[in-house]
RNA sequence: GCCGGUGUGAUGGAAUGGUAGACGUGACGGACUCAAAAUCCGUUGAUGGCAACAUCGUGUGGGUUCGAGUCCCACCACCGGCACCA
């Protein structure tokens, strides 16, 4: 048959389309599977080979699971508010919505191409007011829970955007969205009260299926730490000097104390502060620097003494000094530490550049040279003296100071409170009224949505505010409680906040009276499978799992996590082996290896092309590989004749649909489609096979180049869709040959290969062996000391002489 | 610095502690062709040998084992994440 694949895929594309062959239906007596991609942000540059593999994964898994006879939901839309879309709007006027728009039927048509098994009847956009409308109410709810807080605080600012970013979204001093350099900036600003759900989102992992490295990931962003808060007593004053240290055993060892430059004690006490100026000066150094350069000069420690303030030992009752440093951060633990330089790196290079004395208080080092870290014996450390357990030591102190009241144990997070705002026009609006009388009032649930007003110039205000407070008919408001005269809120909602939860609405995207159906979450949540890239399993999958916790909360889900196994493809890389960029010149377009290949050849080079977890370049001959295997596919049916089996091939047919069959389980797609190469190499050779046969082999290679497969169906005489066939079972007795090559070492060298009955016995197997002519050779003069016989495997034989 | 991962032919990559290099690509030789492309057949880890065959070979050095790419210890290189987190 010739391989005309423009008119198979057309035709099949069309014929799915019409039988609503992939949607799934809302009958819950069916044992059920969801499977979930992540949702492409619809770009200008259209669609990606990256989304292909993305989505490849779990597409075979769908299909996989609906010829086994799985309910499947397998859907897809668009995460459509963010940044590019209103800057690439200030640019041309075009308004976010238009654009948006015809970016959405771009992405459709280029996912329609490549022939994914996509449920088109749940596609949602999330810039759509009957979405977020729910993403809004959502937000009431935390409102009303007390989880959304405004707050005056050091916020990361992109000049450039002018927008103000959560710590995840200016990793490295660098804006997430256009890469300039982060400022600090002082704003109000609202926050998600995340940190309250530190713990459940460490704890849960241990109920979920993700890889190691993704859950490791998460546990360092949460960055959970356990230690002790201690209070200092402030010489000549009556207020205290709160830290936290994961090491309280080292008390005795503190000798001076150092607080953030921007800590609120030096405001308190300007007055008793003989060098007032000079800490000043030192703190608006800082304020200069960007957090990125303040992490930065990690080696050379800087700092001021503060004169007028000191603080007491309260274990060892000494006087130490207190210094600022940029080194401690405001924003962590209370902003203050106390100082060991004898068994902290830092802490040592402070004490060492201002000449400040130690105390060794745990004994293996030599601390004249370098801070000892290491454990050991306790001592100049009063009770604790003569101890060699870290953790006692800490125990032990941590019940002295609760007994004494002068501190307690505790536990800090790394991980902040997520800053949920951005001054821009393409968001969800932030459904909050400012009242002078009332304060901070929630609109009324059924005022929602609270849409975006229409607008023309949607570039953000030169102080940094929105662009929607220039929009007087929708700032100005009565107040839902009082009213009165009040004002709305002009921030909008990150771009996090429409995909925290649109695993959600898949599930019933047309419901107009909640986000979803009850009934049908029990039956569809949680997601079976969720696939992604590694790039968001701090940010996004951290906020979705807090969303979803939180909902679990109110009543609203049924589950406590949204996703029960996780996993990740690794990157497609350009031919020259560097991540694709435009710039480099090196992007493979998906559109144009369908029009030339095909989507199947594209859709199997992807799979094929190595192990689905890792990154691999693209190979534009290895493609032209897949091409050739797809196109003696199309062959097949011209050897495939009568009813039964063939001798020769039906074992490897039944060993080929076991491998397949569990290697499509496991992610191992490359292999999967190694051992159809190698199954088609073996009929080849053969040159003949059942109409049996081929129908089980086109059954189990449909879900990774289903346009052929569906092709040779029809023409087999098959009048359903070979997409919906039964997945073929595999006979375990027929795996099975009659006889096994196996290797003969001589003290563990290989000799000699011999093929002996399978699963025959260790008498056997030798005697055979020993009748084999390089092993004759071999033994020559030698005595058999031990014999290994592993069964089907090999053959060992120790000798000596 | 901390956490996680990777290291195998020319190349992408295969190998539940049991015949290293499956499958694909490329290269080389041949068939077909006026020729090229496509297709088909054969060869393709290194070294030595006419050959049968032998020796070596999975980043480096040790170890465990009848047997190690795989397990353990130490090291080197690279990739990803976090990072003055007290």
């Amino acid at each position: 048959m010739k391989y005309d694949f423009r008119t198979i895929e057309e035709k099949w594309q069309k014929r799915w389309a019409d039988a609503h062959a992939f949607e799934a239906s809302t009958d819950t007596s069916k044992p059920k599977f969801y499977s979930l991609v992540e949702f492409p942000y619809p770009s200008g540059a259209g669609m990606h080979v990256g989304h292909i593999k993305a989505y490849s994964g779990l597409e075979v898994i769908s299909r996989k699971r609906r010829m086994q006879g799985y309910n499947v939901l397998f859907p897809i839309g668009f995460d459509a508010f963010g940044l590019p879309t209103e800057n690439y709007a200030i640019k041309t006027g075009i308004h976010p919505r238009t654009v948006t728009d015809r970016n959405i039927e771009k992405f459709t048509q280029q996912l329609k191409r490549v022939g994914f098994s996509f449920d088109w009847t749940r596609v949602i956009d999330t810039t759509q007011e009957d979405y977020y409308k729910w993403t809004q109410w959502i937000f009431l709810k935390m409102f009303d829970a007390g989880l959304v807080f405004r707050s005056t605080a050091l916020v990361n600012y992109c000049p450039s955007c002018k927008v103000v970013l959560s710590n995840e979204d200016s990793q490295g001093g660098k804006c997430d969205i256009c890469k300039s350099d982060i400022i600090q900036k002082s704003k109000d600003v609202w926050y998600l009260r995340i940190t309250e759900y530190a713990d459940r989102l460490l704890s849960g992992l241990d109920t979920v299926d993700y890889p190691l490295n993704i859950k490791q990931q998460q546990i360092n962003w949460i960055g959970k730490s356990r230690g002790a808060f201690v209070n200092f007593s402030l010489k000549n004053l009556d207020d205290k000097l709160r830290i936290y240290t994961t090491r309280p055993d080292t008390l005795f060892g503190v000798t001076f104390m150092v607080i953030a430059p921007e800590h609120p004690l030096i405001e308190k006490y300007r007055s008793s502060i003989s060098n007032i100026d000079a800490l000043d000066a030192y703190k608006n150094e800082c304020a200069k620097k960007t957090e990125f350069e303040r992490t930065q000069l990690v080696k050379d420690k800087t700092g001021v003494k503060i004169e007028g303030i000191t603080a007491i030992n309260p274990v060892s009752g000494r006087e130490i000094p207190i210094y600022i440093s940029d080194y401690v951060m405001m924003s962590y633990g209370t902003g203050a530490i106390m100082a060991v330089p004898a068994h902290d790196d830092r802490d040592y290079a402070f004490a060492k550049k201002f000449g400040i004395d130690m105390v060794e208080v745990i004994r293996g080092g030599d601390i004249s040279r370098e801070p000892y870290i290491g454990e050991g014996e306790m001592i100049n450390s009063g009770f604790l003296n003569g101890m060699h357990n870290k953790a006692d030591a800490i125990a032990r102190m941590i019940d002295y100071l609760t007994e004494k009241g002068i501190g307690e144990g505790g536990v800090q997070y790394k991980m902040k409170d997520w800053a949920f705002n951005r001054q821009r026009y393409w968001g969800e609006p932030i459904p909050i009224v400012h009242c002078p009388k009332c304060g901070m009032v929630p609109v009324p649930y059924d005022e929602l949505p609270l849409k975006l007003p229409e607008m023309t110039n949607f570039a953000p205000g030169e102080g940094g505010e929105s662009p929607l407070a220039k929009v007087e008919s929708f700032v100005n408001c009565k107040c839902p409680r009082c009213g009165g005269a009040a004002r709305r809120e002009t921030d909008t909602m990150p771009q996090w906040a429409g995909s925290s939860w649109y695993y959600l609405r898949y599930i019933d995207p047309h419901n107009t009276n909640a986000f979803a159906d009850p009934e049908q979450l029990k039956y569809w949540l949680p997601v079976d499978w969720y696939n992604g890239g590694m790039e968001h399993v701090t940010r996004h999958l951290i906020y979705s799992r807090f969303w979803h916790k939180f909902l679990y909360d109110i009543g609203v889900v049924p589950t406590d996590e949204p996703y029960a196994k996780r996993s990740a493809q690794g990157l497609i890389l350009g031919p020259d082996g560097e991540k694709m960029s435009k710039s480099k010149g090196n992007v493979v377009d998906p559109n144009d290896v369908v029009d030339e290949l095909g989507a199947d050849v594209l859709r199997v080079y992807i799979l094929f092309m190595g192990d689905y977890g890792s990154a691999a370049p693209w190979s534009e001959s290895s493609v032209r590989g897949c091409k050739r295997f797809l196109e003696r596919i199309a062959d097949l049916p011209s050897i495939a004749k009568g009813r039964g089996e063939t001798p020769k091939l039906n074992s490897k047919l039944h060993k080929t649909v076991r491998k397949v069959s569990g290697d499509i389980e496991d992610m191992k797609f490359n292999t999967a489609i190694a051992a159809m190469m190698s199954f088609l190499n073996d009929a080849e050779e053969i040159g003949t096979m059942t109409l049996d046969e081929l129908s089980v082999f086109v059954r189990i290679l449909c879900p990774f180049a289903p346009h052929i497969c569906e092709e040779i169906w029809e023409q087999m005489g098959n009048t359903g869709l070979c997409s919906l066939a039964a997945w073929p079972e595999f006979d375990e007795s027929k795996t099975v040959d009659e006889t096994v090559d196996i290797g003969v070492q001589i003290n563990g060298k290989m000799r000699s290969v011999i093929s002996i009955p399978f699963n025959c016995e260790a008498d056997q197997a030798l005697a055979i062996a020993k009748a084999d002519e390089k092993v004759i050779a071999a033994l020559a003069g030698k005595t058999i000391v031990k014999e290994i016989y592993v069964p089907n495997k090999i053959l060992n034989l120790v000798v000596k002489g």
